[in-house]
DNA sequence: CAAGACTCCTGTCAGC
DNA sequence: TGCTGACAGGAGTCTT
């Protein structure tokens, strides 16, 4: 699924085309996502002006003077523009927002675990970002923060990495890479983190995060950004699919195990 | 209350 | 080669 770093290269990618633009039509090919797309969002969005564009774990928030479009990608979600001739759809485009000024925000999602939801209340009345977490990358989430927050957590350390209570933004790439970085092993309680560790945890969950926004970001092969072309962060894992691999750090076979029912990679020689 | 299981969906890949 | 089945994955919700 597009991460928080897919998430955001998205965002960087849309926002300059549809900010301040005004809504003509929202064509609904495909409705059924994670939840059905409202009939009328067409109607409801008509004439209707992009006053900004945001980020929320990975949420994109499409702000208008009367409500704000929520569009969360899924694991398979992406979204384009295109501007001139418009392509005619391909199979699982299932929503084109179409401009005054010609520019199409075309949403694109095989897997539909997507969200495009409208909501008229303010940010803090809607029960999805309500009781979010920090983002990873702003200055909240620190060592000191994680180490208070895990104290009395008896779960694995990966999976309270997951949770977007804690922080958001990790997914289950980005969590095993970072305890990779980090030496840290998935199992371990999150209570018995040392607050050192869970400083490098913080270090190193920034700097994967950091380093997959500037390369672009990618985490599917077939993440595609809002231009088309596809990432390569892919190409950077250490452990994350690399089961029964040698160890770039000290050639001992990569393990890999399931915490919470997600794949869990390891390096048993380096993570302890 | 916490932890785990289940759910949505389709493309991909392993196994026969 | 073709078919079947398992699997992946974010995150809300239901079950234990």
């Amino acid at each position: 699924m597009p991460e928080l770093p897919e998430v955001e290269t998205t965002l960087r990618g849309i926002e300059p085309y549809i900010t301040h633009q005004i809504v003509d039509k929202v064509v609904i090919r495909q409705a059924q996502l994670r939840w059905r797309i409202q009939d009328n969002l067409s109607d409801i969005l008509h004439g209707q002006r992009i006053i900004g564009c945001h980020r929320r774990a990975k949420y994109l928030l499409i702000q208008f003077e009367i409500g704000m479009l929520l569009i969360h990608l899924g694991m398979s979600g992406s979204l384009r523009i295109f501007r001139g001739i418009l392509p005619a759809p391909l199979k699982h485009d299932h929503v084109d927002i179409q401009f005054k000024n010609g520019v199409v925000l075309r949403y694109h999602d095989p897997r539909r675990f997507g969200a495009m939801l409208w909501f008229e209340e303010k940010c803090d009345a809607i029960p999805l970002l309500t009781h979010l977490g920090p983002e990873p990358l702003e200055d909240n989430f620190s060592g000191e923060y994680l180490y208070a927050t895990l104290k009395k957590q008896s779960r694995p350390i990966k999976t309270a990495l997951m949770d977007n209570e804690v922080v958001v933004g990790v997914g289950n790439i980005y969590a095993n890479e970072s305890l990779f970085r980090a030496g840290i092993l998935p199992t371990r309680a999150a209570k018995s983190l040392k607050k050192k560790e869970c400083i490098a945890l913080v270090d190193a969950i920034q700097k994967i995060l950091r380093r997959a926004i500037e390369t672009g970001g990618s985490t599917l092969k077939d993440f595609v950004d809002s231009e088309g072309r596809s990432g390569y962060f892919q190409q950077e894992y250490k452990v994350y699919g690399r089961t029964g691999e040698a160890c770039q750090v000290c050639d001992t076979p990569i393990q890999k195990s399931i915490i919470g029912q997600r794949g869990t990679f390891f390096c048993p020689h380096c993570q302890r």
